[in-house]
DNA sequence: GGAATGATGTACT
DNA sequence: GTACATCATTCCG
């Protein structure tokens, strides 16, 4: 499901504006007890209940003590499984995310669970709602340019920091930790 | 009850 | 590269 979602459109109808932009990046966390680095690992607890739900719900919970992180919650139903939501090429509502997000630039909007949320005006009270319908959601959507989908390890986790599963798209500006967005002059490279 | 620990972001050197 | 804000969740005793 994670490489399937790249391309797709994140939306958010909220206070009149219409917040959208293309997913493209996102890493998957298998379910089933499969894989260490999910929060799922260790079966459902108060927090998590929502992974161990239906499919096609968000997961959203609150990371370091101050960030909200949005998942998609994947078949099949009871495993687990979900995707995290990492970036999003911003396309609508491109003012109200600057405003909420302090006014930067606009590649560094959405390039980050954490910042993407915030941009999206994600909450905690959005834990368990449906993706496929309502106020936020996500929306299938074709590529209309030609793109590379690239994998690697997921970012930012301990135990099973080895697994390839974070997939993003070839040079585009919005990933994080995008070559591109450093030669922007944003965050200086050394030598 | 208490302590350790994050699927992060920002600022500063 | 490093510091730190900040707190719910989880685990252990």
């Amino acid at each position: 499901m994670a490489p399937q979602l790249l391309g797709m459109l994140l939306v958010h109808e909220t206070g009149g504006v219409r917040l959208a932009g293309r997913i493209v990046e996102v890493e998957a966390y298998l379910g089933n007890g499969r894989d260490p680095a999910s929060h799922a690992y260790k079966g459902p607890t108060p927090r998590n209940g929502s992974m161990f739900g239906a499919p096609g719900r968000f997961y959203v919970y609150r990371c370091m003590g101050l960030h909200r992180l949005a998942n998609l919650v994947c078949e099949p139903e009871g495993s687990g499984a979900a995707v995290l939501l990492r970036a999003v090429e911003p396309l609508e509502g491109l003012e109200w995310m600057r405003a909420a997000r302090g006014g930067c630039h606009e590649r560094d909007l959405c390039n980050g669970p954490g910042k993407l949320a915030q941009a999206f005006d994600i909450e905690l009270a959005h834990d368990g709602c449906s993706a496929l319908r309502g106020a936020l959601r996500i929306e299938a959507r074709r590529w209309t340019q030609v793109v590379r989908m690239r994998r690697g390890p997921r970012i930012g986790i301990r135990r099973g920091a080895d697994l390839p599963y974070r997939f993003f798209i070839d040079q585009h500006p919005c990933v994080t930790r995008s070559p591109l967005n450093r030669a922007a002059g944003l965050a200086p490279r050394r030598g």
